[in-house]
This record gives C-alpha cells, sequence and structure tokens, in this order.
DNA sequence: TTGAGTATGTTATGTTATTACATAGATTGC
DNA sequence: GCAATCTATGTAATAACATAACATACTCAA
C-alpha cells in the first residue's frame, strides 16, 4: 500500500480536470481544457498521465482510450484487487466497481493457465438506468 | 445463434490472414499482409472487420489495439456468454476462455444497477507459462 | 431494367500516442 | 559552493490507430 507522493505542477492540473470531470475524459480533451493554464502539447498530459495511473489515482478505460478519477480515492482494493467498469454508451456515465468473487474467479482461472497476471481490464459497456 | 453468411473477398482475406497468424495483429499490420492482394487503404481492413467482428468470428482486443481469430468457432458461447483473454506481454500470445461463472456474476452485478450491457471486455495482460 | 442495398476503391482527415532532443529544477555528496 | 545525478518540463516531429466523404461497381429482387 504505498503512498500517494506530493503530486507535481503537472500532475496535479491533469488530477483536478479529472477530478472535476463528469465523466471520463480523452487525453486530447484534457490538453484542451489546460491550455489556458500553460499546457501546449500532448506529452504534458501524457506524462502527468502515467504517474497518475501508476498511483492509482486515476483509471484508463481501454475500450474508449480516456481516463477517469478513481471513484474510490484511498480504499484499499486497488491494491490488491481488480477493478471494474461500466461505462454508459448513450451519456457516458462511469460505475466503477470492485468485486471480490469476480477477481477470485478470473484469478483461479488465471493460476490453473500458470499465467502470471500484472493488469486486468473489464470493461462493460451499455445503458446506464438513466438511459436505459 | 445467427448463422455466419458467405465471406465477401476482402472479408476472406482479412480472415484468413487473422487465421493463419500466430497472435493478434494490428490493422495495419493486416493492411501490410495483403498489400500483394491489392489492399491499399485501411478502409479495407476496417470494413472487413468490422464485419467478421459482427460475424463473431474475430474479437478486438481493446487493450492492445489488435485483431485476433474466434479460438473457438462453431461454438455456442459467443451468442450468449461472454469471452475473455490472457494476453502474454512478452511473447504476443493470447488464451481465449469462457467461463460462465465469471459471466454470471458479472451479470448479477450489472442487473443489480439496473445497467443494461451490451458488450464486455475482459483483458488479462501478464506473463504466460512459457515466458513467466 | 431500374432501384435498393451492399461491397469496394481512393483520398483526405481526424484522433490517439510516442520518440527525440533540449532545458530547468531539485537533491546528494564532496 | 559545486559537480553529478535524478526528476520534471517544454517543444517539435512523427508514428500508430481510425473514420469521413465521395465515387464506383456489383448483387438481386420487383
Ligand atoms: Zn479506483
Ligand atoms: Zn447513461
Ligand atoms: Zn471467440
Ligand atoms: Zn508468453
Amino acid at each position: 500500500m504505498n503512498a500517494i507522493p506530493q503530486l507535481t505542477k503537472n500532475q496535479t492540473l491533469v488530477f483536478d480536470v479529472l477530478s472535476h470531470a463528469d465523466g471520463p475524459l480523452s487525453a486530447y480533451t484534457i490538453l484542451d481544457r489546460l491550455r489556458d493554464r500553460g499546457f501546449r502539447a500532448p506529452l504534458q498530459v501524457y506524462r502527468a498521465l502515467e504517474k497518475l495511473l501508476e498511483y492509482g489515482v486515476v483509471h484508463r478505460l481501454e475500450s474508449i482510450n480516456s481516463f477517469v478519477a478513481c471513484a474510490h480515492p484511498g480504499e484499499d482494493c486497488h491494491s490488491h484487487g481488480l477493478v471494474a467498469f461500466a461505462i454508459c454508451d448513450k451519456c457516458g456515465q462511469v460505475t466503477e466497481f470492485h468485486d471480490h468473487e469476480l477477481d477470485h474467479r478470473l484469478m483461479s482461472w488465471v493460476r490453473g493457465q500458470k499465467f502470471k497476471p500484472e493488469k486486468a481490464t473489464i470493461e462493460i459497456r451499455g445503458r446506464c438506468a438513466a438511459c436505459a
């Protein structure tokens, strides 16, 4: 359970944008929102995201090439468990959830294969309750 | 359980490349491998892939922007169940698997949220037995 | 045979992500 | 202090992935 280090200037800016967004954002959207804070190039965003992902305070949604602030900051789940997302294709809302049973099931299959997991991606696309 | 229609010329070419590949391929890699069969533009690949995905004979691996031929052709799983992948980051080998228990667990969570799932992505990245 | 639907070809463009190189700031040991 | 080192940042260019827009051709049924 590594502590989250003090964020640098750019990391703070990117994290702030994600925290206050009402849904996942692409790297280039983040860039646009930080132009008036001095951001000029994608790398400023990608480098910050890389660290934020490493610290576990941001998640990447592979199926939509976007990033979202962790919905459960401070919780222990991320260090030992797996994270899943339900993504609404209509309104963009994302629900992050953890399920130890799911985790256990996946990992037991994986261990049976002698596969050494590093990272798991679980994303469900569809319609949220409000948009159904 | 919709039958798979007769594939068109381009769909056949793309499917053949994927079937004979020893791992997942990006769209542009497929394009390169079909240059001498007359392919000139990405869209020829993407359009074929779109159909092949729809027919369920090819899967897209979101976390590596690549495509792979279904490992279980003809099986019924795809129409009602969910597909998961273990992807080796060293050698690129992909193992496709189905697990009804996993499926059930995920869908019960999702139903509890009144979320209407359309598609699920489950990808585990790590090292395969041979590369561990 | 004409109209609708599907498949294809081609060019251009949009979107996402990384490489390469330069500069600046912080930290450590001397 | 001052060099060595490490981390963070700035900038330009390019690579990698994906789609839009438009034209043409090929079914196939009415
Ligand atoms: Zn989280
Ligand atoms: Zn919604
Ligand atoms: Zn399959
Ligand atoms: Zn391997």
